[in-house]
DNA sequence: GAAGTATATGTCAAAAATGACATATTGTCA
DNA sequence: TGACAATATGTCATTTTTGACATATACTTC
């Protein structure tokens, strides 16, 4: 019980080593869906920073809230795939390049 | 207000001559967004045909019902692109694949 | 290190999505 | 045609997601 808390924190924020999935004790669905979660949060991330935004500002954008448009980048557990995508999209991103978001293999994070 | 009904209708389903956008009042992210439903949509019924299995089936291996299959196959506005890709992902869907379906330009249908 | 700005985290009421069920429609084949 | 299977549509109680707000933590620049 606690264990799932400490697991939805772990998966949420992409503090794996390897890959998410033999690290904790997930399907492969499980595994790819959330594999697939961080790729669209990192995207979203790095379309911002590309168009030189803050949060806030994606918030207005988006139509949410800056504390939202956190936990998106953090792949929260409590933001769906669709609102990630529904974001990317009013950022501006085409579809080629959200193909290319969701193909990418994965590589946790890297700060600047 | 019967317009708005009407329109999810209409978007909702793929009925369209050209593309969604000028035939409805959609900004460009609007029509992004329902064709990238739709795709996923066609995608997962043509997932499950390649796998011969009906929409109950389906429901089985996606912990869901018959008729909310059928919903996401028709693309319906009670879906979200999140159940699609979970059920593309449950019937074995690739990541290169699912970033095919997503790429792909969208042809109305076809039956069969 | 203070002041200012950006991002992160926690919480919650409201809104949207979900599974389930009933039922209608369509498709298939004898 | 009729009978049977598959898919579609409508509805609804429950669950999940959402925007918003408060507040905490991290970055900059002085």
């Amino acid at each position: 019980m606690m264990r799932e808390i400490k697991r939805q924190r772990l998966e949420a924020k992409g503090w794996k080593i390897g890959s998410t999935k033999e690290f904790l004790g997930l399907s492969d669905q499980e595994a790819e869906y959330i594999e697939l979660k961080l790729k669209l949060a990192e995207g979203l991330r790095a379309k911002r920073r590309q168009r030189r935004l803050g949060q806030t500002e994606v918030a207005k954008l988006v139509r949410s809230s800056q504390s939202r448009v956190a936990k998106m980048e953090a792949a929260d557990q409590s933001v769906s795939i669709d609102l990630l995508i529904r974001s990317l999209l009013a950022l501006g991103t085409s579809n080629p390049e959200l193909g290319r978001i969701i193909t990418r293999s994965h590589h946790p994070a890297g700060p600047r």
